[in-house]
DNA sequence: TATAAATATTGACAAAAGTCAAAATATTTA
DNA sequence: TAAATATTTTGACTTTTGTCAATATTTATA
């Protein structure tokens, strides 16, 4: 009995403290408290090192995710073994809940399959798994819940269809200046929001270069061959994982050239 | 009053059509007759010419639409003018429902917009608009039209997410084959069933070289000489819209090699 | 901390795909 | 049906991206 906790009260502990980590997921919003007590009851969290593989596609399906902390990287492997990232997930944000609406008597008789894999990107990354069967119990005549299933997926497919749009239309330099932008102002905004003073124009890449060539749908020579020509034209300096916007016009001008 | 018919009579006769084509609809297939019924109330069919446009990026959103007959092309343009298609939608699929989920404050004070364009691609295509607000109204407790959304949505990311991995890693050569077989196998499935009898491995193209240019993410240029290739290498003969798949394993090898 | 393993860079070359321009076919429409 | 319009093909050329191979650099691990 460390700390003066026996097991029971650890949990409730425990359980408070996930309550309060799912009700940050929009997911959850319009969901009480007493009913969300309910989906802490059915979850189970991980704590995942580096590189960890979440599920594989094919495996059987089981469940879905909520990330509270990390990066997971949604991912397909090719017929000729190149793999393919779909997703890249961050902080509140749920991943795998697909299979749960395709086919309900699928998973019911335990034959629905993940259609992509999952790994975690970051040592420490923590993620709360939800199994479908008492989920989806939860769900019926839960309108608060459909309704954050609801919006949940439509922003998600309307990621993929800007995604579709980008790399039907943009060569390998746009989608890779756009990852850059992006990643420069959500890292600018956490940045601001903590008042940390440091290198205003420098943000860290997230993940590996390896990576963010497969979620850009390139080879990792064309990546690093930009990378270092934005560089040369003075567009963006790079030390090791850090990069600093030198020209942040120039980079959206050139999106547009 | 032609036929014997008022325009009541009219009217009754018209909405039991249109409630028994929305039946066909997975979206209703857990709702009721009577539920069901509400929704024709609020709904309007259009019967569209070939090349009309039902929607424009950025138009204010209304509701979304249920296909009955035809084709629709849901495509964004790009800051350089390239028409880029994100969805081909064939009948008894919706499309237009994202925003519904989104951001439902915004419908409430008509600011919502829709996400991308939809322009029908047959003479005679017949869709159902369904106006958001009303139809949010219809879900509100009713779980079987939340479901049915629910495995709308996910579908149609699934299919997102695999169209995702193909642009990523295949070459145009692979999605043009993919796209062959594709039409071919389920052309076949509505011949067999209608027990047409035809030219076997042959079938027509649904859509202009253009359009399978946009939603292949090539130029029409690229397209069309790989299809001059595959014809010169046999795999397929091409006669105007015709399409004769003559070594159907040979296409599936190339998408291997 | 040395070693191994993973990640990233670079060059030379090949293949894929785009651009521009002209011409040939289809398809609409007057 | 002829003229006008839209679609498709083809060629010559350029640009982009991929492949293979060697090497450098970083990160993890014994």
């Amino acid at each position: 009995m460390k700390n003066g906790f026996n097991n029971t009260d650890r949990s409730v502990v425990l359980k408070e403290i996930i309550l309060q980590q799912l009700k940050t997921f929009s997911l959850f919003s319009k969901v009480s408290d007493k009913e969300l007590a309910k989906v802490v009851t059915i979850s189970t969290v991980k704590k995942l090192k580096k590189s960890e593989i979440i599920f594989l596609e094919k495996d059987e399906y089981t469940g879905f995710y909520c990330i509270i902390e990390g990066i997971v990287k949604i991912y397909r492997v090719t017929r000729e073994g190149k793999e393919r990232i779909i997703h890249l997930m961050y902080n509140n944000n749920t991943f795998g809940e697909v299979p749960v609406f395709e086919n309900y008597e699928k998973i019911l008789k335990n034959n629905a399959k993940y259609p992509a894999s999952a790994m975690s990107l970051c040592e420490g990354t923590r993620i709360i798994h939800i199994p479908a069967k008492p989920f989806f119990e939860l769900m019926k005549n839960h309108y608060g819940l459909c309704m954050g299933m609801l919006s949940g997926l439509s922003a998600k497919l309307r990621i993929m269809q800007t995604q579709v749009v980008d790399v039907k239309s943009q060569d390998v330099t746009r989608r890779l200046i756009n990852y850059i932008l992006s990643e420069y102002n959500s890292r600018l905004s956490i940045k601001s929001r903590q008042t940390e003073i440091f290198s205003y124009n420098t943000f860290a890449l997230s993940i590996s270069k390896i990576d963010l060539s497969s979620y850009l749908g390139a080879t990792l020579e064309t990546v690093s061959r930009i990378f270092r020509r934005l560089q040369s034209e003075n567009y963006i300096t790079i030390k090791g994982k850090n990069i600093t916007v030198n020209n942040y016009e120039g980079l959206k001008k050139l999106l547009n050239a």
